[in-house]
DNA sequence: ATGAAAGCGCTAACAC
DNA sequence: GTGTTAGCGCTTTCAT
């Protein structure tokens, strides 16, 4: 038979379609002898259920949608492995969707998929923070990387983080640092630098940031040099892939990493152990954010909605020095007490 | 209205359900004042179709599932984003699995998935021939970076290209080479070696192979160690990943590259060109393969089923050259003609 | 514990 | 060009 549905394994275990269909979905509810009748007829049909018509009447349909904000950035690979592993473990269904750091397009796919899948998963959305309350009250919704008021969310520790880079820097008697900053819809990158200039002033370390620029190696160039013309000792970047766009370009201009300027990324992307100088930069198990973000996803849909008291994860950031930071250079050495 | 149904854009447009159907679903057959008016009482309602309910009368799903045979490796990550940005243009959604190298889990996906999509991209799968055969004859599927006789497949150029390494490496004076060979049950793992051998034979350069290793960055040791054992001048690694695991390991024993010894990659993934050294590698426009798959699957998808050719498509791929490939090393290196 | 039957929201003949 | 109507395959009351 093509497409056997309920019906044919009904008559064929000699049941009511109610009963098969319980069988599939309820598999507490049926005496055992009727159960095993039942799914041996199914198994000799090759009988497999219809997520769709599933779906149309109980409203679940077993798949959520991750919204990333771009695609392009090996940064969201380990989130979207993590997600997607988490997913097939809860036997959900991952729809990808890049969003190309559009918050317009962005919006138009919830929309679009509001009526195929469960939840989302919005992954460093560009949107402002009262458009994603309103989006997590009429569906439900997980941040990554991005925190609001209310709306779950799971992100990797950015506050500390950025505080330990400072004070990396400053153990190594840097004084001055410049902060390239990423896209200014960004709430990661508004949270990074918050957190770098408090933490500066603190130490005792000037701090000033230049930018936005887009997180790509090739924007590195430019970002370079404005950060050597604010003539700080120490650069930190955005993300790891703009840190390897201004490792290059320094590069080209002869300014040595570290002997004249050190250089700090974020996300430990793979290639961060690679380039030359290998870089330091605030790791975390990217994964894990992925999959975090599944799990409170997955567990809010089993609960009736708005009861849940929507969770703010906050997963822990790791500084991972290399070979790009080190000791400020000698005439702009401060005395260290 | 909570959920608003196409009986209530039919009532509040004073037409018949059919009319709302048609508006949405195929715009021509329907008078431009009808049309007008539904679209108008569509908005105002803040009617969305209800993708299920679809799917269940038209077969059609509008989704397409790509299942990757293993997600880690950044290489994939370029034909996923291909393929999503081609998906998304043609109002397709992208449904992304990954097989995590285990063919079990890759035939239980489709299986499971079947019902859900309106066809399959198998991104380098590592099914046998026959069963990749079987799948494709009872559904769409497009595979990628793999090719079975009368299944439709997109690939990149695997053999004038590894040609071209052997040619590059002759010219530059080895006469010998070993290849560290990928998954036994990698099309693209066979389809290599067996141009490299057959290249080398025609160069008159000597031609071995070890492994199968698992393509990742820490095989790269075991590898690169077998790989100096052969005595070989020039190491072709399966791909990228692989190859910079030789680079580190070579260093680590200090044989220079490509003073000593020459290495050779595959794919140019991202960190190929930041490693130390860089990275000698076959490149191509990886994301352009996971695009033409979607296209001839959307294509596919248009037809009457099996009145399709199933075409084979093949993309161009291009021999980046870096600094790990050099002359040979003097003592083994034979007379130029 | 199981059955009967009414939809879920939409499409696709078939009429007119 | 538009309306009528019968399902698509399943879940879910409501009975029994």
């Amino acid at each position: 038979m093509a497409n056997p549905t309920i019906y044919d394994v009904a008559r064929a275990a000699g049941v009511a379609t109610s009963t098969v269909s319980r069988v599939f979905g309820k598999p507490g509810r049926i005496a055992d002898a009727t159960r095993d009748r039942v799914l041996q007829a199914a198994r000799e049909l090759g009988y497999e259920p219809n997520p769709h018509a599933r779906a149309l009447t109980s409203q679940r349909t077993q798949t959520i949608a991750m919204i990333v904000s771009d695609i392009t950035n090996p940064h969201f690979f380990e989130l979207i492995r993590g997600a997607e592993m988490r997913a097939k473990a809860a036997a959900y269904t991952l729809v990808l969707v890049n969003a190309e750091e559009s918050t317009r397009m962005e919006l138009e796919q919830v929309r679009r998929l509001t009526r195929s899948v469960d939840g989302f998963l919005l992954a460093a959305s560009r949107q402002p923070d009262d458009k994603l309350a309103d989006l997590a009250a009429a569906r439900p919704v997980v941040l990554i990387n991005r925190r609001v008021e209310g709306v779950a969310s799971v992100v990797l520790e950015p506050w500390e983080g950025s505080r330990q880079i400072v004070a990396h820097l400053a153990s190594l008697g840097h004084t001055s640092l410049v902060y390239l900053a990423g896209p200014t819809n960004s709430w990661m990158a508004a949270s990074r630098w918050t957190a770098l200039r408090d933490a500066a002033a603190e130490l005792g370390v000037r701090a000033v940031r230049t930018g936005p620029y887009t997180p790509t190696v090739s924007s590195g160039g430019a970002a370079a040099d404005a950060a050597i013309g604010t003539g700080a000792t120490a650069i930190v970047a955005h993300n790891d892939l703009l840190a390897i766009g201004v490792l290059r370009r320094l590069a080209d201009r002869s300014v040595r990493v570290p002997e004249d300027v050190s250089v700090v990324g974020f996300d430990d992307i793979f290639a961060a152990d690679l380039c030359t100088p290998t870089l330091t930069t605030l790791g975390g198990a990217h994964s894990d954010v992925g999959r975090a973000a599944v799990e409170i996803l997955v567990e809010s849909l089993g609960q009736p909605r708005s009861s849940t008291p929507s969770p703010q994860i906050v997963l822990p950031s790791q500084l991972v020095l290399r070979a790009s930071t080190g000791t400020a250079p000698a005439g702009e050495r401060t005395t260290q007490r």
